[in-house]
DNA sequence: TGGGGGAATTGATAGCTATCAATGACCCGG
DNA sequence: CCGGGTCATTGATAGCTATCAATTCCCCCA
């Protein structure tokens, strides 16, 4: 189960981009609240309802943050890796639940103690404030993704914006001579739950934008990304449609086989 | 054109909830700054390449931020209503542009200055803080309704979202004994861009829902909400075709004239 | 009061997409 | 090495939705 290294020792962590601007003493306070948390891909970190007594910094792999309908769906409302927060530093409920995608290393800060530090340290404050910004931004972009009316546009935006916003961690978005390959951390399913779309949709149309010769799957969950301006066309618009509709696409990959 | 009064004279604004729990002296700083702009229906406050040199916290009236797209297509990523802060406080580029959804009043604090005010008032930062905090909260519920499959379940989801955020604002959720009613701050071009659909869907979707008996469609821009708990359902899942599909609805619809 | 023009609505049709069903690929544990 | 299960893919079909076109509504203004 999830293990939990109860001591605050150094942990390399706090020199990761959350906390870069912060004076050695917060650091030191942190690091001192600190523990580490680990767990494994598929566990449950965070459950909906309960809001966590705790303020959370990933340190490595990914984290899904959802929310459960009453129908027992889940919609997934943002991607968590390393050096993002999550968790609620204020009153009030935190109304998602948060899964490990993969395994699983963050510390956790206790919520009032956190709380208490970042009255008391303006350039924490500082911190977070930027953090939250960025996440905000990041948010709004997939709203812009979201808000395509073509799912082959959906999921190109959500390529471009996983190489954009991952770029940094080589585990996920790597360069190659061909392209760019894109490590995708989550099932068909939860992409199609991202994306409001089902996934047989999702599996139709990438391998529609594969035929087109813009992306290769190189396996379900590592896609390489060819032809980066291409995908961008199609995520700013359903341009697709004057190259040849996606139907003509699905026609002519039949008559292939 | 746009008004702008050149003083900073003690306004009415500063009581406003963005502001409401910072020190007397913050207060005053912040009132010296800044400066009362209004710009009418239809005006751009900010256009999408300049960044701009001032942080705006909305007065009266409505704000639409949207992102434009190459093609021309605006894609709105939130509407600002009284309360709201916008622009982006720190280095960088903010990407979106800002236009007056409604005739429109806010105040505006040169970058420079507000960032300076910033870092020497904890408070103030608490007070962004928790404003940003908020608008990534509603940032991802909107990714939540956007991420409906179908398009009444989109809209249901977007009437209960206007109602529970701006449900504080008179001239745009009003309760009535029938029921609630909104007031759609625009367009249904706009809102079928915001909820990746078109405007002709948009108008089904609407009068779909109003021949259940959910909704009432008094004017365009102006709806009474009668049953909540559907519109709930509806939102949160795509039910409606456990009652009836949309089709049977619309059929229905058609033979009623 | 009578256009003019944009917005909203309605109709008809084609085309994506959801859905249901079935097959195939892969991983894990026995 | 062989099940069992989950996940991805593929097929077929029905059903929403986008699109194009036309009409109506409404607001603004002469």
């Amino acid at each position: 189960m999830a293990n939990d290294t109860p001591t605050g020792a150094h942990v390399g962590m706090i020199g990761s981009p959350i906390f870069s601007d912060i004076k050695p003493e917060t650091r030191d306070a942190l690091d001192a609240m600190c523990r580490i948390k680990r767990f494994r891909k598929g566990q449950i970190v965070v459950q909906d309802e309960e809001s966590p007594n705790f303020v959370g910094g990933v340190l490595s792999g990914i984290l899904r943050m959802q929310k459960t309908l009453l129908d027992g769906r889940q919609h997934i409302v943002g991607l968590l890796v390393e050096g993002d927060l999550f968790g609620r530093v204020f009153d009030g409920a935190f109304e998602y639940s948060v899964e490990a995608a993969t395994d699983v290393e963050f510390c956790s800060f206790p919520r009032a103690a956190f709380e208490g530090l970042l009255s008391r340290s303006p350039d924490l404050e500082r911190a977070v404030l930027l953090n939250i910004t960025n996440e905000l931004d990041r948010a709004r972009e997939w709203m812009i993704i979201l808000s395509n009316q073509k799912i082959a546009g959906r999921i190109a935006g959500f390529l471009l914006l996983m190489c954009s916003r991952f770029g940094r961690i080589d585990h996920i978005v790597e360069p190659t001579v061909d392209g760019i390959e894109v490590k995708i951390p989550i099932s068909r399913l939860d992409l199609a739950h991202l994306l409001g779309t089902r996934p047989e949709s999702i599996s139709r149309a990438l391998h529609a934008l594969a035929d087109e010769g813009h992306i290769e799957i190189q396996e379900p969950d590592r896609i390489l990304l060819r032809d980066i301006e291409a995908l961008a066309k199609a995520a700013d618009e359903d341009e697709m449609q004057t190259v040849a509709t996606l139907k003509d696409v699905l026609s002519v990959k039949r008559l292939k086989r």
